[in-house]
DNA sequence: CAGCATCCGCTTTGATACTG
DNA sequence: CAGTATCAAAGCGGATGCTG
């Protein structure tokens, strides 16, 4: 095998045609956003977050980026004994990229089909990003969510909101239910009474919740 | 004719992925550069900024993004008297996707072929992001730029640079050249003596140009 | 001429099977 | 686990033709 395959490029001196040259190909930017919300991994976690894609693809798509010098191949030490794939600097330079993209497609989430394949990590950076905390000089707080493959954590640091994967010792709530139900309460599309009666759960204060309000419409 | 083709999705439930699968089919997002860095086109216009496409894929994503709530197409009044594009509301609010973009792609365009195609458009909204004005208490200044197809203006408007189409009517500077010695100029790759040598014309000042410096990384 | 649609050959993608 | 090999289907690029 070898890999002399000729790069296709839209030929265009323009940042935004030498940007899609790159990063442009169907699944790549996927690859980055498993990267990017999961940090390092194997070959097989990136596939399992990217339900749909072809194994040929995948590798594809690895060494065009590796190429492009947005990740990076790194051979783990023991326990792990496997090769982990890196954002490199310039790669994590991309997070912006998905920001706004992620932004303008949280409300596309409304009329998905029910069908869609879900990672929890998939919308915990991206939902964080509409959430703002009304009354950032309380005591911070930490709200679990149980929604999809893996438990997360909304929390607030002065003043921010950010969600991530993972647990948390004591948890000021517990939120529990299908993805569609947890964001449209997320992003404020149903109140805490109407989640419930669709089928969410929920343990706690409610003023807990009621902290957390979705920004207004381009305030973000 | 009919159009029932079954768009294809990642099928995710993430916003990342439904943005892609409104904006990620190759083309799609140039067609948005056009209209939002020269305003409503009509069809030649677009495929004039858009060398290389078969005009049958821009029918086709003209349509897509019709269908998508991107794009929005107008009968003019005389004397066009033709139809024009238009982004929509939603449309206009890619700005933030394509800027983060177009900034991460800049330093692409220093190890471009030198056979690539180019349009004044192209370069205009990106370069501006890069330059800041040092002295914003002295009076706005506006240099003329001719490379490319069309001449630009780069202008200081309260602190801020700006960059587009167009000319104004007495230049404190004129900038001319191939388009690559004009960007290593303006994103300080270049000083000016070595872009002259290099087959830069510039008429008036140097103190003007000496004004917008290149921001540092990461400061915008 | 502006705005497409059709046809054709090539490339990319998707699905699955197989391997060190 | 981390890929490669194979093949069918879909997408793309280029040329050309049609219609108001």
């Amino acid at each position: 095998m070898w890999y002399d395959a000729v790069m296709r490029t839209y030929g265009q001196y323009c940042p935004l045609a030498k940007t899609l040259d790159v990063i442009g190909d169907r699944w790549s930017l996927l690859i980055v956003r498993e990267l990017l919300f999961r940090g390092p991994c194997r070959y097989t976690d990136i596939r399992n977050g990217l339900p749909g894609i072809a194994t040929n693809l995948l590798a594809d798509r690895l060494r065009d980026l590796e190429q492009a010098g947005v990740i990076r191949r790194e051979a783990a030490p023991p326990p792990v004994a496997t090769t982990l794939f890196h954002l490199t600097p310039r790669g994590e330079e991309l997070r912006s990229v998905l920001r706004a993209m992620a932004q303008w497609g949280l409300p596309l989430l409304g009329d998905a089909p029910g069908d869609d394949a879900f990672r929890s990590h998939w919308l915990a950076p991206p939902a964080a990003i509409y959430l703002s905390d009304t009354t950032p000089d309380r005591p911070p707080i930490a709200i679990e969510v149980r929604t999809g493959d893996e438990p997360m954590v909304i929390e607030t640091v002065d003043g921010a909101v950010r969600a991530r994967l993972g647990a948390v010792e004591r948890p000021d709530a517990v939120l529990a239910g299908p993805p569609r139900i947890v964001i449209d309460l997320i992003i404020g599309k149903l109140d805490l009474a109407e989640a419930r009666a669709r089928g969410l759960r929920y343990e706690g204060d409610p003023e807990v919740l009621g902290r957390l309000q979705p920004r207004a419409i381009g305030e973000v």
